[in-house]
Formats: C-alpha cells, structure tokens, sequence
RNA sequence: GGGGAUGUAGCUCAGCUGGAAGAGCACCGCGUUCGCAUCGCGGGGGUCAGGGGUUCGAGUCCCCUCAUCUCCA
C-alpha cells in the first residue's frame, strides 16, 4: 500500500513506504541535519518527543522546518520496513473529498453543538475569561474544564446537573504548551474552543457516547465508518457500548493506556490525587492513504496526518486517594472536550484548521496588506498560519483584561504578539499590521462572543500600542547590532545579502553578543542573523545556544525548590478543604464570632494543637475575617479564648490561598489545639477604614466612567484600610478639570448619603440589572452584588457600608500611569482625608509664616515678591562686579618661591562655590605653570589647591600641601596630586595653612 | 522565581580613570522677521530613582530597595 504525507491545500504526497524506508534518506533532508535554513527561527531540528516512547513509534521527524528562502515547507519521517502494515489494520477507506458532509461554517458548527445539548436538557453555560478566577496556580483557562473545576469536586453547587458551552482557551504556557507547535502543525493553536458538555451526577456513559454517536453521524454528518474509537485498557462499560450498543466495528476501535505501568493514554486526572477516571476518544480517519506507519493510529501523538483526535469524553469515576488506591465516587460526572477547530476542519473537509473559515479570512486580511496572491500565500504558509493564530490569541487575551506586561500573563501576552510580529516581519511587512488581523478575528467571532465588538477600540488600541513599542526595542537593538557589525565588517553592507550566500571565512560575530542582544535587549536572534549578512558577517549560532543553554540551567536552579514547595501547599489546603468543607464567612454581618478551630499549620505542616511564639496558620469552620479578595486586604485581628478570654493568636492577615479556604495567618502567643472553640475578633477599627474605602472604590469607578468615558473600566484595584488605588486603562492623564470632576462627584454622592446594599441572585437577574461585571471570574451561579442605591451596581464580594456617607471625606492623592495604557488613581477616606486636608493646611501656615506672609492668602504674593527681590539683588551683585580680585593680576603677581616654583595664595569671602571654583579655574587659566591654593573663608572654612603638571613631575603634590594645610585648619582633605581640597573647621587656621603650604613648597624646591 | 540592562531638566539623551550638573527640543520674557517649523539675547526648571556605605569629596565606586525594559523558568 501508499504511505503519503500532505500538507497544505493542495496534497503532497510522498511515497513513506517506497522511497523512505530503510535506506538512506533523501538528500535534501541531510542539510535539514545539519543546519537547515537560518530563517527567523525555524530551524530544522529533531524533535526528541517523537522517538519511539511508547509501543512502536520508532520513527523520527528530521525536519520541521519552515523556509523563508524557499518559502516551502517540508516534511520527512523514516519509517522502519513493516509500518505500512501495522497502519493498515484500520483498514483502507478512501480520501476526504468524496465525503458526503455538508459544508457549515464554524458559528453554525459552534450553533448546533450546544443547540443539540440544550435539546436534550443541558443548560448552557457562557464561556469564562481566559484569565481563570480564583485560582492561582493556572495562568491561563487552558480547558473547558477550568470553570466547573470545584463542580466536578462537588465543592460547588449549580442549579444545574448537565451543563453545554464552548470555552475560550489558551495553550501557551506549562503542561499544556503549543507555543512552539503553531503554525508547524495543522492542528495545535495557542487560542482555541473547546466544545464541550458536562453532567454533574446525572448522565454517564451511556448518555454521553449515543450523544456523541448522535452528534457527529447525524447533526454533522460524520460517516460513522470515518471514526475511530478508543477506549482506556480496564474500562469494558465504554468498550461495549461502543461495539454493542453503537455498532462500531472491533477493528476500528482500540484500548490504550495503562496507568499502574505508567502509561496515561485514556486516562485523565485533576492532580495526584483526586477525582480521576478513564477517558474515551473519538478519531477521525482522514484516509488511510494519508498514513505514515507505525505511529498513525488513533491516539495522542498528534503527528499523525491521518487520525485526527476530534473527542475527548472522560468519565470521571474514581476518586485517586494518596496510598495509590482507587474508590468509585459517589458523584459520577462527564467532561467533554471538543476543539471547534479541528471539527470545522473535518466537516469543511480542508486539510488543516487554518483553512477553516475561522482562519481564512484572517489570511484574506494579512493577504490584502502584502499583495500576496494564493500561490505566494501558499509558498508563505508558515508565517501566515503563525500571524493568525497569534492574532486571535492576543485579541481574546486584550479582550479578557490582559495588558502587556513584563511578567505574568502580561508577559505571555507580549511573547505571542512579538512573535506575530516577527513573522509580519518576515513576510516582508515592517509596518504595524496586528490591529488589522485582530480586526478580522473580532468580525469572525463577534457573533460567539459579543463582547468583542463592544471592546474593539480598546483592544485595536492595545495591540497598536504594543507593536508600536516593540518597534522600539527593534531599533535599539538594531542601534546596538550595527555598532558591533561596524567593527567586524570589511567591506560595505548589502542589503538583502543572505547569511547562506557568506563565504566560510567571513569574519564571526561571537555568540555572547548575539545572546546579549537577544537576552538583554530582546532582539531577536534571527534577525541579528540577517542583519549581520548583510555586513557580511556569520553568527556564531553555536556560542549563542551555548550561552542559552546556561541561562535555562541558571533559572531551573533557582526556581525548582519554591516551584515544588509551592505546589505540596497547594495540595495541603486542597487536602484540608475537603476534609473540613468551606470556610463559613461571618464577616459580611459583624467583626466577631465564636468558631471552632478545624486546622492549625505551621511552615507546611499541620498540627493537632500548637503552644507558644511564633508564625502559624489557623483555620476555622467559620470566621468573620475578610480574606483578600476582590482587590480588599485580609483583615487584621486576634483570635481569644471563648467567650472573649485572652488573647491566643494575633491575625495579621487573612487569605483565601483555593477558593472558599480562609487561612488566618500570624503570631501565636499561648496554645491552639484543633476542635476546640475561639472567639474571632477582627480589628474592627482597621476593617471600617478600609469598608470606607471600598464603598468609594465603587463611587470612583462610577464617577470615573461618568466624566472619562465607558472605556475607563476596572482594570484592577487594591482596597487597603490607609488608601484605595484603581487602575483603568486609558492612554493619557486626567485633566485637572476632569479630577476635580470626579471627585466632586464622589463627594456629591457622599453628601447625598444614598443606602448601600448587597444582593445575592443569579447571575443572569444581575447583568439584567445592569451590574457592571468586568471581570467574568468564576463567580458561582449565585453572585453578590453591592449596590449604592441610585448610583452604581457591582458584582462584588467585598464588605461595604451602609450608606455612602459613612465614606465622609475623599481625597484623591495620586494620578498617574503604571504602565502602557494603564493608569492609576490614588485616593483616601473618612479619617484618612482629614488627616490629609489637616496636614496639607498645617504646612501651608508653615509656609506663609516662613515667608512672612499676613495670611495663607497673601503667600503667593509674597513668594513672587521675594522671587524678584532675588533676581533683583542678583542682577545688582553681577553688576557690581564679583569684589574679587583679578585673576590674571593674581597670577601675575605669583611669588616664586623656590626657582621654578611659582605660588598664588588667596583667601577671601566668596559668594558660593561656584564662585570659589571658578575663579581657582580662571588664575589656573592665567599660570602656566605653579601651585594655586585658595580658601574659601566661611564658616567652614575649604581650600582648593591646584598643582601644575610640570610641577607635579617635579614631585609636588596637591594632596599633600592639603593635608599640610588641614593642619591649622583642623580639617581633613586630600585629592590627587594635580588637584586636591579639604574642608576645616577653624576659620582663624587659614592664614598659618596658606603660611605652611608656602613653606613646604619653599623646603621642596631646593 | 533566576539572570542581564536602564533610571540625570517637561521630552530625547551627553556626562572619560571620582574633583564646579550639561546639550537639543519644549516652556517663559525681551528683541528681530510681513504671517503660518526665522534668528538672536536672557530666564525658569534637577532630592542625578530611593536608602546605606567607601572617600577630604560620589551622577560616577560598593551594597540594599524600587521602577522600567529584556531573556529564561
């Protein structure tokens, strides 16, 4: 039979099994070997991932390689003798483009999934923000699973049991990396949608297969003889429900996986430990002509042309204990996983995700700016496929709140949107164009997610921002390179000139530099390559990895211990949870409550009971401490004895490390034993500052939006008893006007005095109240919002007063930016603005007194007055002439006082040390050759010695004759010996020190 | 979390082995030019990111902190 490989639109076919078996390889695959094409970073290279891990994948992909040069992209494997037959076994059907499936575009294949499942009582659930709430330990929503995390524990109650959506995702980071695979595979992404529906407890198996079945034969027309199924080794329900109750024949269904050998095919696990359960994939078979050998059959391995994994559907049924054992869990769910690419793929019928129409017109858009007709589309697919995969990443992620940044998901976010620009780059464009691609994937997607269109200035904006300032750092680099090319290069520059043309001996930019270009600077290090072509200078890429590979070794080091120590905490309060269930919060209706101790920590170690000093953790069944959240410090406060005996743990600050988990941290001073009953105090005074606070967090959002506009959103915020601060992306300053607006009308409302109350309703009952909710956390079904009455509505988790003139004053104090597009206001309340306003007027009668102004009033007058009796008596100073004596004529009248030695000695008043210096600096200008030592006579008293070079060959020293005269002025000093000076502290010691320098110099010059 | 770089006037940046804080643009005033990117003169504006240390003396050397940029995890 024929092994064949394609790629791209139009099939390239390459006999695998006739031309690439055994034998030697191809000739153009050893320069792949070897170098491959030096082009922005696609270098060929083996891929270790791919040798043979498990079962008979003894094969290798020796070139990923993309090339700019010939704009190809090839792909070789060797195949061992006898693949063909192992691949074979799934039998020979034949190619896709005699599929009957009916063409939908992708909104309707995203329309009919989740319509099929509401159809058959799933509620459906929108898809969450890319930036996960309340967790974290994961940077990114990277599946569909992440925001019924703590429903499939149980942890969390729904009104619902099934549940349909389509997840945003983002796989850029961790476990779950694509970064490197995009634009090289035809089906990994950084952002995609997974498909998905769920059951908490109600459906299992039965249901969630024949709904699968169902789906894909009948809704999308999927010929059932184009599926592949597998099914975990142990799991025989699954197995014969696919076979007896679906039909689907044996040979084309297969169990993989085996957990106690350490193989996690068809299984999936939340972590170590916890629920867990087999898993049941569905594979789509593109044709068996497409296969490649042994490694082509219905499974994870993802370089497959053939199988194409559509369906993920696990059965969660056990629950992973720490002893190694398995117990069935009370709550048996189904978690689907679908990625909406991949199925538009198969029922568009194109080779490839990216051309499905939620790629092309993004293409289009790309295509339209560079002039690019579908050959020259084609012969750039890489760069193509790279700039659109990263322009729908970067749109969600500006979209959900992320701003570049230099660490954290900000930084992720630059990382993608550089890289896009770099392929932009390297298809020739050096204009920004990320704004016009982002557009497209707003109009692809506005449909699904709405929110886009409302934010599309924002997002464009940032993006232009951002490429904007990665333009800069390419120019500084770019300033940097050239300076070190310079150096190297012997003839002139060529542009255009590429690094495969250089002759061998051409002269070598070392590696450390490329690396600190590219470390330091950012500049990416194919384009150094380029760059240093064109001088005619090689990269010595070598030194460079070299210089890389030991940077990896440095940050593993230094991060390994507190990555694990981090991560077993985790665990440790996952553990305590589920034993002693959620913290009850008290603290919404008072600042003290009776609780039972249910957990005691100390550096990661639980205890029974704990006595004397030192830092713990504590944990109560209940607590009406405020653990940080929502931008509000934890409380402060101290746990007593029962019924408010003495004192036992001072709290100093509260945190809710997992969701719903209260962990008072602080000082133990006596004994805490778990199950024995406390009275929680929270500082009540410390708690009503910072409800100030936040109540006019909530005003100053409002009034921010009312006098900036609708984009001056929440961006972030930090509610601290002493100030509240509040960051909004904007790309300018607050006018002073504007300012003052706000807080005029901040202050209105505080007057007004309106209630401020709190609800808690569904989520939907919320939004159709018009509460402003910016950030989709997780927030459960069931949402709390706070409301001052008349004014403004939030989602909110945070305490409050109880009307908004408990807030008394508001003062804003600070406006500034913190960073591209986003700024910061700063402000303070109730006693905190008194104590400002009070301290702001104090020193301003400090300063009219200062001034000698009759009144605060008069003071700006006054300082004007005296402004100009200074400039006045300055100019009359100048005029006056400096009461100095004349330079040239002091150094005329030099006194020689040993042959050749010549020494100017003064001493006078001078009007500032300018003054001094300068006029030691115009005598110097007037002698050749001598000492000059000149006092400055003040309080206390300086001299400033200068020694002619010709003279300090001679042997004199200014620093010495300094030292000499420090003698009688009782000072210190010294300098060099062409300069010195020194500072005294008896101003009668100057003349005896001009006395003595004059004699030392008179005792050397003989 | 680990490494590298940067932080000097409102902005862009000089400032050599430690020895009077500078330039250009911007701003204010006066003059010049017929007015829309003229020229001249004068002026205001700096805790040299912050804090320690070494030194007679620190923008400059050392240590710490912060911010920004950048790479790695």
């Amino acid at each position: 039979m024929r092994c064949s490989r394609f790629w791209g639109r139009r099939t390239r076919r390459i006999d695998a099994c006739d031309s690439l078996g055994p034998g030697p390889l191809p000739p153009e695959s050893s320069r792949f070997r070897q170098s491959g094409p030096q082009v922005a970073g696609l270098r060929a290279r083996p891929r270790p991932g791919c040798v043979g891990r498990r079962r008979d994948r003894r094969f290798q992909l020796l070139a990923t390689a993309a090339s700019g040069i010939e704009g190809e992209r090839r792909v070789r494997c060797e195949v061992r003798a006898g693949a063909c037959a192992y691949a074979a076994r799934f039998g020979t059907v034949s190619g896709m483009p005699d599929l009957p499936i009916r063409y939908l575009p992708a909104a309707e294949v995203r329309r009919r999934y989740v319509e099929f499942f509401a159809q058959r009582g799933h509620t459906e659930v929108p898809s969450a923000s890319l930036v996960p709430g309340g967790d974290q330990t994961l940077l990114f929503t990277n599946s569909g699973m992440v925001q019924f995390k703590d429903v499939l524990t149980g942890r969390e109650k729904r009104s619902y049991r099934r549940a349909t959506d389509y997840q945003r995702c983002l796989r850029v980071a961790g476990k779950h990396n694509d970064f490197e695979e995009v634009g090289r595979s035809t089906r990994h992404h950084t952002f995609f949608e997974m498909l998905g529906n769920w059951s908490f407890g109600d459906y299992f198996k039965r249901d969630a297969i024949h709904w699968a079945w169902e789906l894909l034969t009948e809704v999308y027309g999927i010929p059932g003889e184009r599926l592949g199924v597998t099914t975990y080794k142990d799991d025989d329900e699954a197995y014969g429900i696919w076979r007896d109750e679906i039909g689907v024949p044996e040979e084309r269904m297969a169990r993989w996986g085996n957990v106690e050998q350490g193989d996690d095919a068809n299984f999936w696990r939340m972590a170590d430990t916890g629920p867990c359960g087999p898993c049941s994939e569905i594979h789509f078979d593109r044709g068996a002509e497409l296969s490649e050998g042994p490694h082509c059959i219905p499974d994870h391995s993802e370089n497959c042309p053939r199988w194409l994994e559509i369906w993920n559907l696990v059965f969660m049924e056990f629950e992973q204990r720490a002893d190694g054992t398995r117990v069935p869990l009370p709550m048996k769910s189904v978690d689907t996983g679908m990625g909406l690419d991949r199925l538009t793929s198969v029922i568009q019928q194109v080779p490839s995700n990216y051309d499905t129409d939620l790629f092309t017109p993004i293409h289009a858009a790309m295509r339209e700016l560079l002039g690019h007709d579908p050959e020259a589309f084609e012969a750039e697919r890489f760069s193509y496929q790279v700039i659109a995969d990263h322009s729908r990443a970067v749109t969600f992620l500006v979209a959900d709140g992320v701003a570049p940044s230099n660490e954290g998901r900000g930084y992720v976010l630059r990382r993608i949107l550089r890289r896009a620009v770099r392929h932009g780059r390297l298809l020739g464009r050096r204009e920004p164009f990320l704004d016009v691609t982002a557009g497209a994937v707003i109009d692809i997607m506005s449909g699904a997610y709405p929110y886009l269109v409302e934010q599309r200035d924002r997002i464009l904006k940032v993006i232009r921002q951002e490429e904007g300032l990665f333009a800069r750092t390419l120019e500084a680099g770019t300033g940097q390179l050239e300076t070190a090319l310079k150096s190297l290069a012997t003839g002139d520059r060529t542009i255009g000139r590429l690094p495969d043309s250089l002759p061998a001996d051409s002269p070598v930019l070392p590696g450390e530099v490329a690396f600190r270009l590219h470390d330091t600077y950012g500049f990416p290090v194919d384009l150094t390559v380029d760059m240093a072509a064109e001088y005619g200078v090689r990269v010595d890429r070598e030194g460079f990895a070299a210089a890389m590979a030991e940077q990896k070794e440095r940050s593993r080091k230094g991060t390994k211990a507190d990555l694990s120590r981090h991560a077993e905490l985790g665990d440790l309060y996952q553990a305590i949870q589920r034993r002693v269930g959620e913290t009850k919060f008290l603290g919404y209706d008072g600042t003290q409550a009776e609780a039972r101790v249910v957990a005691i920590l100390r550096d990661g170690v639980e205890f029974a009971e704990l006595t004397g000093q030192g830092e713990a953790e504590v944990i109560l069944d209940a607590t009406p401490f405020y653990g940080e959240g929502g931008g509000q410090v934890g409380d402060r406060g101290e746990l007593l004895e029962a019924g408010g005996g003495s004192a036992l743990f001072a709290v100093e600050d509260t945190q809710k490390p997992i969701a719903g988990l209260f962990v008072h941290r602080g000082k133990l001073h006596g004994r805490l034993k778990v199950g024995e009953t406390v009275t929680a105090r929270v500082d009540a005074e410390r708690r009503a500052r910072t409800m100030r606070n936040h109540t006019a967090t909530h005003l100053l959002h409002r009034a921010l939006r009312n006098v900036v506009g609708p984009e001056a959103h929440q961006a972030g915020s930090l509610v601290a008893p002493d100030y509240l601060r509040f960051d909004y992306p904007l790309d300018r300053a607050l006018t002073p006007d504007e300012k003052r607006g706000i807080e005029d009308e901040v202050r209105r409302i505080v007057r007004e005095d309106h209630p401020v109350t709190t609800v808690v309703q569904s989520m939907a009952e919320a939004v159709a109240a018009g509460a402003d909710a910016f950030f989709d956390e997780k927030y459960g079904e069931r949402v709390r919002t706070v409301q001052v009455e008349g004014y403004s509505l939030e989602l909110c988790g945070g305490t409050h007063c109880s009307a908004s003139g408990q807030i008394g004053g508001f003062v804003i104090t600070a406006e500034r930016s913190i960073g591209s597009g986003i700024r910061r206001v700063e402000a303070v309340t109730g006693d905190g603005a008194d104590a400002l306003l009070r301290e702001r007027l104090v020193l301003l009668d400090r300063i009219a007194e200062a001034v000698g102004a009759t009144s605060i009033d008069a003071t700006p007058e006054r300082v004007a007055a005296l402004q100009e009796e200074l400039r006045e008596t300055r100019r009359r100073l100048r005029a006056g002439g400096s009461g100095l004596p004349n330079a040239s004529d002091l150094a005329a009248r030099a006194e020689e006082v040993a042959p050749g030695l010549r020494l100017v000695a003064h001493s006078g008043a001078f009007e500032s040390a300018e003054q001094w210096k300068g006029f030691v600096k115009e005598i110097r200008a007037a002698l050749s050759s001598g000492v000059i030592a000149v006092a400055y006579d003040a309080e206390s008293p300086q001299i400033f010695v200068t020694v002619s070079p010709d003279l300090v060959d001679r042997g004199i020293s200014a620093g010495e004759l300094v030292k000499v005269a420090m003698k009688s002025m009782q000072g210190r000093g010294g300098g060099r010996p062409e300069m010195a000076q020194g500072m005294g502290t008896r101003r009668e010691g100057i003349n005896p020190a001009m006395a003595a320098i004059a004699d030392t110099l008179r005792t050397a010059g003989k």
